[in-house]
DNA sequence: GGAGAACGGGG
DNA sequence: GTGTACGTTCTCC
């Protein structure tokens, strides 16, 4: 029995239920444990039991009958009556505390109230009277027969109990209210649940007595936690390991597996090799041949599992595991392991590489069929999707990435024929595979990725254990808001799943052309400020005008600070108190040369503006728990663009010129301030006007030159605070463009920036009318796309890349699906467009569909090049043309700007993620 | 113009 | 696991 305390920073939970010793038959009978997981300040992996912790819910004043049965449940340990917030009054509910987490949806599915009309009969009058005055009801029929439609579950439920409604309601309709309530909190992650109670940090300071047998746990630590504290916050070391598996695509099974496990307590790195005995599977193996294959590959996979426990790193990456390596280990292992006789097997039981005893463990989006894994205990980061978030490359494979990242790429063996090399080159197979490993973890922890840092750094002000930041970051928000809420006795509902489309940013109508000397100013967290500013909350919304201090444009009311100050602005506040607090601490540890320390408050602060922006998308989002959608989002959004429509409109009466500007940024410029100095004296004389109260307008760039074409679509030369180029809504697209388009694009901006607008649009045409006579390199045009199986599509033949791999495939040549298949349109007017494969080392004889190249180059070029006076058909044309008068004096643009600013406000529609906030 | 399919990436 | 969770581009109507 040794006492321990440590400082753990928290990366994952789960919760096991196990039975109670010598209480059989009592309603009492399991505990209920949570388990952390986390890394000490010292470094050390830990396991934290939790203590007995049971799931509760709450359900609004049930009918006595409803009470009674939930007493006698044989799953309720208790209830309990509480009184809580609910829109703005105090009401009756039941606290329901249940055996184990599971039974909760189980709760849910058999009283759960689905009904809120109420048909009624023969109603006393004076009773229908008082519901027809009650706003919240919508009364037809008359006293004989009524429908009492509430706006909300709850007031049916209330009605009923308010005038003892059963005696006027049919049997049949007394069923669908009589053993049914509505459910508030009953769809709060358990964990969450446990570590909202215990006001869990991050970080904690954990007490309790250590566990000398570690079980099926794989920490260094074990320990069964008594008391929990606050404590410092403190980013650890961490162990993260990447792995890859090279595998037979036609045999289905698996060569070798390959990690490498970096230590950043010491920055050792560990090589691990698990590699097959045997060569390339034939289509006519005995029986015996199989059996002895098999057994082999379960020998690798479990020398896998039992490498990876002994470990037992924190963090486990590869490139594209997540539709890939993680598929495979799952597919084969249970492929190799049939059930045990007389019990189901688990999928993934035999991939238990966590942190406790259970598998991997997969999950499936519905809709889309994007496919996640869980591993208990370790965060899983999938390189490829860090760098697409963080990087997005024009393309995303490994060796692209590795070769831009730092200059070095995979090993050169040829992964469409890998059962070739395999049979040719095992050894610098298994090399080439411990070489991808390594590459995708020096990808990972590249700089400008860094993913785990940044989860780490968001973890600090969401107050949750590290896994929880990298998925839906709902969870961010909650964390927060419903600490808040439960201290405050404000009942908290559970998404209604409801969607609302409403009016987003602003978006002036952009001006386009060459634009020299341009300002742009943006508002700091323009949203958050908002939030602040109105009072916006779901506790201070009021119906009545009167109560109000704030009315937003689209009619929704607030009430003042003074009168309640709403939990929603309070959180934000303190969120954007502590970024302040960051920024300054930040500052003074760059005076005192702590590099590091300043890194961290600055990856700190940037976290505290990632989660306070993220707050308005809660309450646009369609699981947002609060079910003010129509007022809530809205208001922000719309207060918003009246501030910058003020700036806007501000900025044109005194005759500056507004080109472009989007939800909280505007640019403009000014005739009299042509050169560096006198722009930054005015862009700061407007920042001064514009900056009350919370609001910060905010100089933020000087252009030397800006060119701007539509909405979202503009880039630039930045010459303060840094010397940069600016590039928005031009992102090149991805592997179905072909070399020539984006060569020529790049090379388009370059000249335009530098000043010689005329010499872009020859350059363009020249290209184009070279692609039209044929006189481009053939390698410039390829276009390579993946072909699936074929009875992947549901209408393979109208693709063409299918059409193009079926082609190869008549040819001779072997296909495997998930191929990249090379090829070059010939007809890109037929209907599906013809194309033919690119073969290497074969010649390509069939003429290229130049005009469909040309027309393809000139779309995209006239993007830009429209803003010259020169279209999409005049770029077609060719050269013969005038030469275009392109500056003015003052050098604005040539192209007319339209008189009436046409305001444009984008639907923004119900998120599904909050990404687009962050 | 909006909904839904396909891609990407891995061997 | 007290869940529902890829981002973007293209095609088709």
């Amino acid at each position: 029995m040794v006492q321990a305390t440590f400082d753990v920073r928290l990366l994952d939970s789960t919760y096991s239920v196990t039975p109670k010793k010598g209480v059989e038959g009592s309603k009492d009978r399991e505990d209920v444990n949570v388990r952390l997981y986390g890394k000490t300040r010292e470094n050390q992996s830990i396991t934290i039991i939790c203590p007995d912790f049971k799931p509760y819910f709450h359900i609004f004043w049930p009918t006595d009958a409803l009470r009674k049965k939930l007493e006698e449940h044989e799953d309720v340990l208790s209830i309990k009556e509480v009184k809580k917030e609910y829109k703005g009054s105090i009401e009756d509910f039941l606290e329901v505390r249940v055996r184990a987490p599971w039974l909760v949806p189980k709760f849910r599915t058999e009283f759960e109230l689905q009904h809120k009309t109420l048909v009624v009969k023969n109603i006393p009058e004076e009773i229908l009277e008082q519901v027809r005055a009650d706003p919240e009801f919508t009364v037809t029929g008359d006293a004989r027969l009524a429908r009492l439609t509430p706006t909300d579950r709850v007031y049916s439920q209330k009605l009923i109990r308010t005038y003892n409604l059963f005696q006027y309601m049919d049997k049949e309709e007394i069923e669908k209210f009589e053993l049914k309530s509505v459910f508030f909190a009953a769809d709060i992650v358990f964990t969450n649940r446990f570590i909202y109670d215990y006001d869990l940090d991050t970080c904690v300071r954990v007490t309790g007595e250590l566990v000398d047998d570690p079980g099926e746990y794989t920490t260094e630590i074990v320990l069964k936690a008594e008391k929990f504290e606050q404590c410092p916050i403190f980013t650890p070391k961490l162990k993260i390991m990447s792995f890859d598996i090279e595998s037979s695509i036609k045999y289905g099974n698996i060569y070798c597996i390959c990690f490498t496990v970096y230590n950043e307590v010491d920055g050792t790195k560990e090589d691990r090799q698990f590699v097959s005995k045997f060569g390339v599977r034939g289509d006519n193996m005995s029986p015996a041949e199989e059996a002895e294959r098999n057994e082999d590959e379960r020998r690798l996979l479990a020398d896998f599992v039992a490498e990876v426990r002994k470990l037992d790193p924190d963090v486990i990456t590869g490139y594209n595991i997540n539709n890939f390596d993680l598929q495979m280990l799952y597919d084969r292992s249970n492929a190799l392991n049939p059930p045990p006789e007389g019990r189901k097997a688990t999928a993934g039981e035999y991939m238990n590489f966590g942190r406790d005893s259970l598998g991997m463990s997969r999950r499936e989006n519905r809709t889309t069929g994007f496919v996640t894994w869980d591993i208990k205990g370790r965060l899983l980061q999938d390189a490829w999707l860090s760098v697409k978030k963080e990087l997005r490359p024009k393309r995303e494979g490994l060796g692209y990435v590795s070769q831009q990242l730092f200059g070095d790429t995979k090993d050169n063996i040829n992964s469409t024929r890998i059962d070739e090399e395999w049979t040719n080159r095992r050894d610098e197979v298994v090399k080439y595979c411990l070489k991808d490993a390594e590459l995708a973890l020096r990808i990972l922890m590249h700089p400008r990725i860094n993913t785990l840092n940044k989860l780490m750094d968001v973890a600090i002000p969401s107050r949750l254990p590290v896994k929880e930041v990298s998925g839906g970051q709902n969870r961010m928000i909650e964390s927060l808001m419903i600490r808040m809420v439960d201290r405050e006795n404000v009942i908290v509902p559970m998404a209604s799943g409801e969607t609302n489309d409403y009016e987003g940013g602003f978006v002036y109508d952009t001006k386009p052309g060459l634009w020299e000397w341009v300002i742009g100013l943006d508002f700091s967290s323009m949203y958050p400020s908002q939030i602040i500013k109105h009072n916006i909350c779901f506790t201070t919304l009021v119906k009545n005008k009167a109560e109000a201090a704030h009315e937003s444009p689209i009619g929704a009311c607030f009430v003042s600070k003074e009168k309640r100050y709403g939990i929603t602005p309070r959180m934000v506040e303190g969120l954007l108190n502590s970024r302040k607090e960051a920024k300054a601490l930040m500052k003074k540890a760059r005076q005192d040369g702590d590099m590091d320390a300043a890194d961290y408050y600055n990856r700190l602060q940037n976290a505290i503006k990632i989660l306070a922006n993220a707050t308005y998308g809660y309450f646009g989002a369609k699981f947002c728990r609060w079910p003010y959608s129509r007022y809530i989002a809205p208001s922000i959004t719309s207060w918003a663009r009246d501030e910058i429509r003020t700036v806007v409109a501000s900025l044109e009466s005194r005759g500056f010129t507004v080109i472009a500007g989007d939800t909280d940024s505007v640019f403009f410029t000014s005739k009299n301030h042509r050169d560096l100095d006198s722009c930054k004296m005015l862009g700061f004389q407007v920042q001064a006007e514009f900056s009350a109260g919370n609001m910060h307008l905010e100089l933020e760039k000087v252009m030397e030159r800006f060119f701007a074409h539509a909405k979202k679509r503009y880039f630039g030369k930045i010459i303060w605070p840094e010397e940069t180029l600016l590039v928005r809504g031009y992102e090149p697209r991805r592997t179905d463009s072909f070399d020539l388009q984006s060569e020529t694009m790049t090379q388009v901006f370059q000249i335009v920036l530098e000043g010689r607008p005329d010499e872009a649009v020859r350059f363009s045409k020249d290209i184009i009318d070279k692609t039209l006579k044929g006189k481009v390199d053939l390698s410039k045009l390829i276009i390579s796309k993946s072909v699936n199986d074929f009875s992947s599509y549901d209408n393979p033949d109208s693709l063409v890349h299918v059409n193009v791999a079926k082609r190869l495939q008549e040819m001779g040549y072997e296909f495997t699906p998930g191929m990249k298949t090379p090829f070059v349109i010939t007809n890109g007017s037929a209907q599906p467009i013809r194309a033919e494969p690119v073969i290497e080392g074969l010649e390509f004889t069939a003429r290229p569909d130049y005009r469909y190249y040309a027309e393809r180059l000139a779309m995209g070029l006239a993007r830009i090049t429209e803003a010259f006076g020169c279209d999409e058909r005049t770029l077609m044309q060719g050269n013969s043309q005038r030469t275009l008068d392109l500056f003015g004096e003052e050098k604005p643009a040539p192209v007319a700007a339209p008189l009436v600013q046409k305001e444009v406000v984008k639907k923004v529609k119900t998120m599904s993620t909050l990404d687009m906030f962050m």
